[in-house]
RNA sequence: GGCGGCAUAGCUCAGUUGGUUAGAGCAUCGGAAUCAUAAUCCGAGUGUCCGGGGUUCAAGUCCCUGUGCCGCUACCA
């Protein structure tokens, strides 16, 4: 009997689960997870939320809750979702739990004990305004090598030089421009080079994974991996466990994969078998899957490895990482900022989950990023779960019910379109099985309908209804293949459709305890109960309505992040006039940058913009537009830029420049 | 600019290690049937496999190149 632990990604506890979620990590992971358990693998199912991390807490102060409410509130409403999708985890854990906390300080203790966890004391810039420090990135002065002006706190664009960023020159806040004060700071670090050969090794054993996979992690290890701090200067989050580390947090992508571990500890305290989870963890033999979406894949096939290769207790490493693409809604990309998305607990308002698994199986983005629309969903719906698996449930059951009481019995000798349409299904049946196995779930449901249409076929063929008149025996046996194609189909299609499959036996007083290997067990007697139409068709209103609040869905107010309050005085130390434009180009070997000419009254200034996505040079020549003027020059890919051009810009990807409303003169100040 | 991915019927997508005439579902059209949720069944058409070159007896599939879109990355004062 085969041995899994399958995990699926943990989603991040702040804000509620969208259907590009259950697509991409939950919804594979729970079918994988259902076939296991009908051919009697030994498999358990473990995910949580993810509730550590800056985000939570700013989240959390902006709606007046502490970090550990809002995560509870999340955490909550995130489990109903996945109840009203059934799907069903042995156990749905979340991070900020006492045992994730134990297990997370154990690992970095024991990569610390080996040596690939380094403590870095360094001296870091400070910014007293922000309240934080600045990472490379936040840091930007004059290179110490070159002293070309806008160098970064890790690199100088000018000399390409490595730059320690405390020995910048008039180091100034990317954030708010004030000047740093150094501090002394103190962060750990995974040596992630350390273990390059390690995963290299490795990863040669692993030629069967998904190809999106191993490219996207073979070019991470190419260009050669580097260190990664693992701590934070934050305060939600687990405590580092050191005493010189006071008021600092494991970062949250080392914490978050050891919560699958904590969740299973949890899971083993909860059947009451507290050591039951290294039966998993621990045995070579048992196969660990983590269901992901392809954002997480560096973290899961290169990171989190290497975690669990230098741990003093003996943990398995992942055998497999079938990550999916992603799911666009109507042929764009979900966004959660623009409130466009489908949220699972709006869904549960309006329709079934079950019909929801369906449309997202049947259209799963296995191999590539698939699309979901209102239309396929109402199409699928009808045409497939309606009209040809509902339509042959109902046309039989109300058959046998007229014509034989709800009573079929075997005949003793099958014909042989009969037999036919048996071994049509069985090899249906075996290509499925392999389906299953290898996370094709796409495949899986179109051959699953294949079956039902056999039925259909079938049902039209042998025309029951003429031979009831003359041949009762021949419609009988048409009626018990029917039946039988039927039951096979309660079997075979639960991992997708379990509560709709549950639903169907009832029907047709079937026993509740199943699995794989009864499938080629024939019932001989049958007796239809009673029966419903097993699925409501979808209306063209009921899609409007859907569309309609998807549309409406974008307008939603968003919330707008205010900066501080600002003096008249500090109004007015920005210059800004209405700039003609003379020439413009694009910088060479840049994708986004232009160089413009600009003339502003009698004088000529070079900026360089970030605007060649939105505007071809030619169309900007002669156009008169907003500029900051007496903002410090700054080079940007050898031009030096004096000053800024004013544009706006959205969340949807949309930039416009700004222009004064009628002609001015160039050179006109702007207050 | 660097790395990676994608491009196949009106739509959504399959096409395994190169190998007959390139497939499925939906949509469209024609027919059969009337047990059934007007459901079902049979039949039909449709393709510059993104463009261009190359390797090969043979290319949707492999190589080069161009275009378009997506992701990561650098750069957006």
């Amino acid at each position: 009997m085969e041995k899994i632990l399958v995990t699926s990604a943990l989603i991040y506890a702040n804000g509620p689960l969208h259907i590009g979620h259950v697509a991409g990590a939950y919804l594979p992971a729970d079918i994988f997870v259902r076939f296991h358990r009908l051919i009697r693998s030994n498999i358990i199912f473990v995910s949580g939320t993810d509730e550590h991390g800056a985000p939570v807490s700013i989240k959390a102060e902006k709606e007046g809750m502490t970090p550990r409410e809002l995560v509870n509130f999340y955490h909550d409403q995130i489990e109903q979702s996945f109840d009203g999708l059934n799907i069903q985890f042995d156990n749905f854990s979340g991070t900020a739990r006492k045992y994730h906390h134990e297990i997370s300080q154990k690992f970095f203790l024991s990569l610390l004990d080996k040596g690939y966890v380094v403590q870095k004391s360094s001296q870091q810039f400070y910014c007293e305004h922000d309240k934080r420090y600045l990472a490379d990135r936040y840091v930007e002065g004059v290179c110490p090598f070159c002293q070309a002006d806008g160098a970064r706190g890790d690199q100088c664009d000018s000399c390409g030089k490595l730059i320690n960023s405390i020995e910048l020159i008039e180091p100034k806040c990317k954030i708010c421009g004030n000047t740093p004060v150094i501090k002394e700071t103190n962060h750990w670090y995974l040596e992630l080079p350390k273990f390059e050969n390690m995963l290299k090794e490795w990863l040669n054993t692993k030629s069967y994974w998904k190809d999106n996979v191993l490219n996207f992690i073979m070019g991470w290890l190419n260009e050669g991996l580097r260190e990664r701090a693992i701590t934070r200067d934050i305060d939600w989050g687990i405590p580092v466990p050191l005493p010189e580390a006071e008021g600092k947090v494991l970062y949250v992508w080392f914490d978050a994969p050891i919560g699958y571990i904590s969740s299973t500890v949890e899971w083993a305290e909860k059947i009451g078998f507290p050591d039951r989870w290294k039966d998993y963890w621990f045995d070579p033999d048992c196969k660990l899957i983590h269901f992901i979406g392809k954002d997480n894949i560096p973290f899961h096939a290169l990171i989190w490895p290497s975690v669990l290769m230098e741990q003093n207790e003996p943990y398995i490493l992942p055998h497999d990482i079938p990550a999916n693409e992603y799911l666009n809604i109507a042929g764009s990309k979900v966004s959660t900022s623009r409130n466009y998305a489908i949220w699972v607990d709006e869904y549960l308002k309006y329709f079934d989950g079950e019909l929801l698994r369906y449309v997202l199986a049947a259209n799963a983005p296995e191999s590539k990023d698939a699309d979901f629309t209102w239309q396929d969903f109402q199409a699928r719906i009808n045409n497939e779960l309606a009209n040809i698996l509902g339509n042959l449930a109902n046309r039989v059951f109300t058959f046998t019910k007229k014509s034989f009481d709800g009573k079929i019995s075997r005949p003793e000798t099958l014909s042989e379109t009969s037999k036919i349409a048996f071994d049509e299904a069985q090899v249906l049946i075996d290509e499925i099985e392999s389906c299953y196995k290898n996370y094709r779930v796409r495949k899986t449901t179109s051959l699953l309908m294949d079956i039902a249409r056999i039925g259909n076929r079938y049902f039209d063929e042998r025309a029951p209804w003429k031979a009831v008149k003359t041949d009762k025996d021949h419609a009988v046996e048409t009626l018990y293949i029917c039946l039988e194609l039927l039951r096979k189909i309660t079997i075979v299609m639960t991992p997708i459709l379990p509560s709709k499959m549950k639903q169907l036996r009832e029907m047709m007083n079937l026993n509740e305890k199943f699995s794989w290997q009864n499938i080629a067990q024939e019932t001989l007697e049958y007796q239809i109960g009673v029966v419903a139409p097993l699925f409501q068709k979808i209306t063209d209103e009921q899609i409007e309505e859907q569309l309609k609040l998807l549309e409406s869905d974008q307008d939603k107010e968003v919330i707008l992040e205010h900066k501080p309050e600002i003096e008249y005085d500090d109004f007015m130390k920005l210059e800004m006039r209405i700039v003609k434009i003379l020439k413009a180009e694009k910088v060479k070997k840049s994708k986004k940058l232009l160089k413009l000419q600009v003339k502003i009254g009698s004088e000529t200034r070079e900026i360089v913009s970030g605007i060649s996505q939105y505007y071809a040079p030619e169309d900007l020549i002669g156009k008169k537009v907003l500029m900051l003027i007496n903002l410090k020059p700054r080079n940007i890919m050898g031009i030096s830029s004096q000053g800024m051009i004013l544009a706006a810009a959205d969340d949807n990807n949309n930039l416009t420049l700004l222009t004064p409303m009628a002609d001015i003169d160039d050179g006109s100040e702007v207050s």
